[in-house]
RNA sequence: GCGGAAGUAGCUCACCUGGUAGAGCGACAGCUUCCCAAGCUGUAGGUAGCGGGUUCGAGUCCCGUCUUCCGCUCCA
């Protein structure tokens, strides 16, 4: 990473609190590793975006609709996701290099080396024996398989390991007051088992029809091993999230359709597409058919922001598996190819699932410029200005008296009145008219309107747009439909 | 988790080899009424992240700890 474009995330970082977006959680107690807060701004611009995204969803898409499940699940839900068994890694440092390896993956790479050495025997042997290990959950066997076979470590050569311990990144918690290891649930690691173990409760009181979409926001928590980057990765964050049931063999076409969606959608929000990319997975999960990320050019570099993923029947599957429930769905469509219709399936699911936090990290990356500015005189002034995009944006609209007397004031309230029951509007009658518009531009607001003295005699206002500082002369009467043109 | 860097006012930072904590910006109250911040007056705000040690004396030296950023690692 450059220099400057880590000042420009420590800048970024900064501005976050210094103007209320993001606060580290609990800070007068030294703060909560990977846990933040948002400000009265950031809640505003986190609350704009999830709603940007769920009309986006659901209002204008007839066929999905919302749930809004607990955070608590069955822990049965857990085992039948998989996340029980892949979500805590056995792992082992070397301590020699100090370098951390995944046990499987460590012992999956040593059979790999054996594998092309033509060990082909002794390489299974191991692979077989370390399934046996992990399934027993036996560490002391699985590092006494890694001794005895003599597995080196790729950087400093030697053998000198830890032993091996478990990272469960599963929050647990106890419900009841009863403290008993059958009482143990977890703090779900992702939203969409809310959406899978409603299926069939959704699609019956909705009377949906295959294809058909559930959207679903909330938070999830996981106990990663190493959060940082500001709100990239936390511990606990919110995602926004939407499992797409279709028709065995169509999950293709939807696949295709949904990575394009979702990549319009960000464009929607007036963001240069040349800062986004996919990111195809090559290397694909067990249950997954087809995945891929959408990439931002954040400071750090491109990062994920959002994920496509083609899912197959393996959710419903493994909760029909687990629950002994049916999770099928009867399509009464007629089949071209049989004459009759397709009949009971577990249908496919495609889903996108994006990173709220993330998004308001994309937001405010898009949006922060520090800008030259070039006086009349030919002196040179800067300015600190966030681009928010006008729907999204914390604060719409300004208004702002050029003084605080002759009446001014009054004229400004009746605006103010008039106009905040329609969006989030901001009065303020301190200081001079140049250094309240800077403080609106350092927060992301839009658009300001100033009342003067001519506003007394004709009714016009001038309204100062944030991005080209340029103003207009308008009916103090059409500022609310101004403004309401551009926020939706 | 390992390694590197850092933590002093809301923000950016200063305080040189240990000697009772400072600036700029910002905020607040008032003056000014000025259409693109940084005019005037006044005010508030820090037990120098936290804990311990050395010392007559620690922001400064040592140890621990927490937090942040960077690299490695991890990211079903």
């Amino acid at each position: 990473m450059s220099t400057q474009s880590d000042n420009r995330f420590q800048a970024i970082i900064s501005h976050a609190k210094e103007y209320g977006f993001v606060f580290q959680s609990s800070e007068i107690y030294d703060g909560l590793s990977a846990v933040y807060d948002y400000g009265p701004y950031g809640s505003e611009l986190k609350k704009n975006i999830r709603d940007y995204w769920w009309k986006s969803m659901t209002q204008m898409h007839e066929n999905i609709v919302g749930v809004d499940a607990a955070i608590f699940m069955h822990p049965t839900t857990w085992k039948a996701s998989g996340h029980v068994d892949n979500f805590s890694d056995p792992m082992i440092d070397n301590k020699d290099s100090k370098k951390r390896y995944r046990v499987d993956h460590l012992i999956e790479g040593f059979a790999e080396t054996l594998t092309e050495k033509g060990e082909t025997q002794k390489a299974e042997t191991i692979l077989k024996e370390m399934d046996v290990l992990l399934a027993k959950e036996d560490y002391a066997g699985l590092k006494e398989l890694i001794v005895s076979n003599n597995m080196k470590c790729s950087v400093s050569g030697t053998c000198n390991w830890t032993d091996i311990r478990q990272f469960n990144l599963m929050f647990d918690t106890k419900l009841g007051s009863v403290t008993d290891e059958a009482d143990t649930i977890y703090l779900r690691p992702e939203t969409a088992q809310g959406i899978f173990v409603n299926f069939l409760n959704v699609q019956k009181t909705a009377r949906m029809k295959i294809p058909f979409g559930i959207a679903q926001t909330g938070k999830a928590f996981r106990n990663e091993i190493v959060a940082r980057q500001f709100i990239f990765r936390m511990r606990e964050f919110e995602q926004m999230e939407m499992q797409f049931f279709v028709r065995p063999g169509t999950e293709g076409e939807w696949y295709k359709y949904w990575k394009e969606a979702r990549l319009q959608w960000h464009l929607s929000l007036g963001i240069d597409a040349a800062k986004y990319r996919y990111h195809d997975h090559v290397k694909l999960a067990h249950y997954a058919k087809e995945a891929c990320d959408i990439e931002f050019d954040f400071p750090m570099g491109f990062k994920e922001v959002e994920g496509i993923h083609s899912r197959s029947d393996f959710d419903l599957s493994q909760h029909q598996q687990y629950s002994k429930k049916k999770m099928q769905y009867f399509d009464a469509d007629v089949d071209s190819a049989t004459g009759k219709p397709y009949g009971n399936y577990v249908p496919y699911v495609v889903e996108t699932s994006i990173g709220l936090d993330r998004m308001f990290l994309l937001i405010l990356s898009n949006a922060y410029d520090e800008e030259t500015l070039t006086k009349e005189d030919g002196s040179t002034d800067s300015r600190v200005v966030m681009h928010i995009p006008a729907k999204i944006a914390p604060i719409k609209l300004a208004i702002l008296p050029l003084t605080k007397k002759d009446g001014l004031p009054e004229l400004a309230r009746e605006l103010m009145n008039e106009c905040k029951p329609h969006f989030r509007c901001f009065y303020e009658e301190k200081d001079a008219i140049g250094k309240r518009y800077r403080r609106m531009d350092a927060i992301g607001t839009p658009f300001c309107v100033t009342i003067d003295h001519q506003s007394k005699e004709d009714g016009t206002v001038t309204i100062r747009y944030r991005d080209t500082m340029q103003q207009e002369r308008v009916p103090m009467s059409k500022v609310k439909e101004i403004v309401l043109q551009q926020i939706f």
